[in-house]
RNA sequence: GCGUCCGUAGCUCAGCUGGAUAGAGCGUCGGACUUCGAAUCCGCAGGUCGCAGGUUCGAAUCCUGCCGGACGCGCCA
């Protein structure tokens, strides 16, 4: 069973009431919403829209809308208020029937079918083989990751793709740098991950090149540019570099055995690094067997007149097409294809493959030109792609000093990130738990570090430019997953005490009709909405705020005296003890769509 | 120059398919551990929603113009 009881609470309550609005000759509107004013009951709704139809005041139409929601079971009170209808709904049902089904329905987990037999390629991570992975590189995991959960919760079929970035003159460059001051050292020798001892080469090549452009420059060269340096045959690093490059292109053996050495090294440090981010995929592509896809693509758009020469022998594109300046190109003069050209191409070949209802591709917004060329191209060439492609597009993460840039070294690396999240999370727990066996300790401080930091990327909307600080980021306190866990944990110690003590006795559930069980009976209410919404908009900052908003609701619960479960009289326990068990069942689920294992203590 | 995104409390951000008194976290200050775990809870203070117009019964939200910021606009990826 997957039921999103609000949903079905309102659209029952909802349908006399659209049914009076046409009886009488207006069109139903709005839907009845929670109030956004404390006070206004457990349903609203604003009237004045039809004011003008009727010819009424909305107060008035208020009042006739109140008399026809009276009428239902559910509804005990129907007030009309300044143009608000406001409905109150019996509590203790409400609490009856919410409880029941957050504690058996996957519905309440957020599960639907609301997009059965879809089937969804989410295109994440996207990582290049020449350096590690960064605070960036985090966010688009996690985002994307997630994104998928979420797709996949509301019933798509769901691929994961990660598109590794395997090939072209900066993966050469940490190879040339490793032909120069390799001296043969391996990650097993360095002690190191693979990934971050090529990322060592390709900051070598750069000092490199760089003292190479100065000593060039001090002797009196002409070129101040450096990349139109690198491109002349002044430099002899930027020569070997694209040599490289072809003697890549033409299957060097020795070139490609170095270029399959080092990829390796990095790969397999990728895939720790996903590992422990709990990131996975389905398929992973890579550029070198990939890059060659979209000629035929172009032979073809040629053929059906949607590319053209241009005066200067480049295939291109006329952009106004698509409401945008300009040509582009998708093949050089030299008949090569660029980065679109490829794109294009595989586009295309998964659609062949998978036939995807939508592929979307989480890349960060500094390319928001790139795929509105990309896909205006490919809804030219193909019209059944129209509508399908999504770029999930995300902020950049800053940092308290500014961006991030490798030359300063203000970089934030992943791996060296979530070490230190750790550290932080097991220092803290040491304190608090001085007795705790090493090992027991490091699994707390993983999940709390870890998960700290899938909560905290996810909990800003992802268009949003945000800043990060390291120092808050490992700060358990406010919006955090320390703060879900620490509930979900407390949830869990209150029923180990109570040991099934509630079994068989008849609940209460007036007892929940307070303020404080109400809210947490809201927020689970309101859940399975966020997910879809999550899933809809593409926006899991809602799933981590619905998330917090059930586990606040019942931290305020539990803190407070008046809702003590053990050793309250027993229909009040047997209520309370209901709304502890769906509390830990739903915040449980909540944290398994973040990423989070929850711990059982903390 | 053009395009996209952004501007909301001291800080970091929600809210933006128009609805009632604009929210949260952090920080500040003040409270609550003899009672289910204080990594918690309660309370105080803090906002001309960048500015100016417009549309509307109603605008943080929609439209226009300015100001300020980010990112793009390649035969790079």
């Amino acid at each position: 069973m997957a039921t999103d009881l609000f949903a079905e609470i309102v659209r029952d309550i909802q349908a006399p009431l659209d049914a009076w609005l046409t009886e009488n000759g207006a069109e139903p509107q709005a839907a009845l919403a929670r109030p956004t004013r404390a006070g206004s009951g457990d349903l609203a709704m604003a009237c004045h829209r039809y004011a003008r139809t009727f010819r009424k005041a909305p107060q008035a139409i208020a009042s006739d809308l109140a008399e026809v929601a009276r009428q239902h079971p559910l509804v005990v009170k129907a007030d009309p208020v300044a143009g608000f209808l406001n409905l109150t709904l019996d509590g203790a049902e409400v609490a009856r029937r919410t409880l029941d089904w957050a504690l058996t329905d996957d519905g309440a987990l957020g599960r639907s079918q609301a997009r059965a037999g879809q089937t969804i390629i989410v295109e994440y991570s996207s990582p290049n083989t020449n350096k590690p992975q960064h605070l960036g590189h985090c966010r688009n995991n996690i985002l994307g990751s997630t994104v998928a959960t979420l797709l996949a919760t509301t019933g798509a079929k769901v691929i994961r793709v990660n598109l590794i970035n395997d090939r072209g003159i900066h993966i050469c460059k940490s190879m040339v740098a490793y032909r120069h001051f390799g001296e043969g050292i391996t990650p097993e020798k360095a002690g190191k991950k693979g990934d971050h001892l090529v990322g060592d080469f390709y900051v070598r090549f750069d000092k490199a090149f760089r003292a190479e452009h100065a000593a060039y420059l001090a002797a009196g060269g002409a070129i101040e540019d450096k990349d139109a340096y690198f491109n002349s045959t002044d430099s002899a690093l930027g020569r070997e570099t694209r040599e490289m490059l072809q003697a890549w292109e033409s299957g060097d053996a020795d070139v490609r055995a170095l270029w399959t050495t080092m990829n390796g090294w990095c790969e397999a440090g990728f895939a720790a690094t996903y590992a422990r981010m709990g990131v996975a995929f389905d398929q992973i592509y890579k550029e070198s067997n990939t890059y060659i896809l979209g000629k035929d693509l172009v032979d073809e758009g040629q053929a059906k007149g949607v590319f053209y020469p241009a005066s200067n022998g480049a295939m291109v594109f006329d952009l106004s097409r698509i409401g945008l300046e300009g040509e582009k190109a998708v093949l050089r003069s030299d008949g090569t294809s660029v980065y679109t050209t490829q794109d294009l191409g595989t586009a295309v070949a998964r659609h062949d493959e998978h036939g995807f209802d939508r592929m979307i591709y989480v890349v960060g917004n500094e390319q928001d030109h790139h795929f509105r060329v990309l896909f205006g191209i490919l809804e030219t060439l193909r019209p059944e792609l129209k509508d399908t492609l999504h770029h999930l597009s995300y902020g950049m993460v800053e940092l308290p000093e500014g961006k991030m840039k490798s030359r300063e070294g203000t970089v934030v690396d992943a791996d060296d990130l979530m070490d230190g999240l750790h550290a932080e999370a097991a220092e803290a727990g040491r304190e608090r738990w001085p007795d705790l066996d090493a090992e027991e300790l490091a699994r707390r401080a993983e999940t709390i570090g870890i998960g700290g930091l899938k909560f905290y990327l996810l909990n800003y909307a992802p268009q949003t430019t945000f800043t990060f600080d390291p120092k808050k980021s490992i700060d358990m306190k406010g919006e955090t997953a320390a703060y879900c866990l620490y509930a979900y944990a407390r949830a869990t110690s209150i029923l180990r005490k109570l040991e099934d003590a509630d079994r068989g006795i008849e609940a209460d559930f007036s007892v929940l009709e307070g303020e404080q069980p109400r809210a947490v009976l809201d927020a689970m209410l309101a859940f399975p909405g966020e997910v879809e919404a999550a899933a809809r908009e593409l926006k899991p900052s809602l799933l981590t705020k619905a998330t917090y908003g059930l586990a606040t609701a019942f931290a305020t619960f539990y803190n407070s005296s008046d809702n003590r479960v053990l050793g309250a009289e027993p229909g009040a326990m047997a209520a309370r003890a209901a709304l502890v068990r769906a509390t830990r069942r739903m915040l449980g689920g909540a944290l398994g769509l973040v990423g989070i294992t929850p711990l059982e203590e903390m």
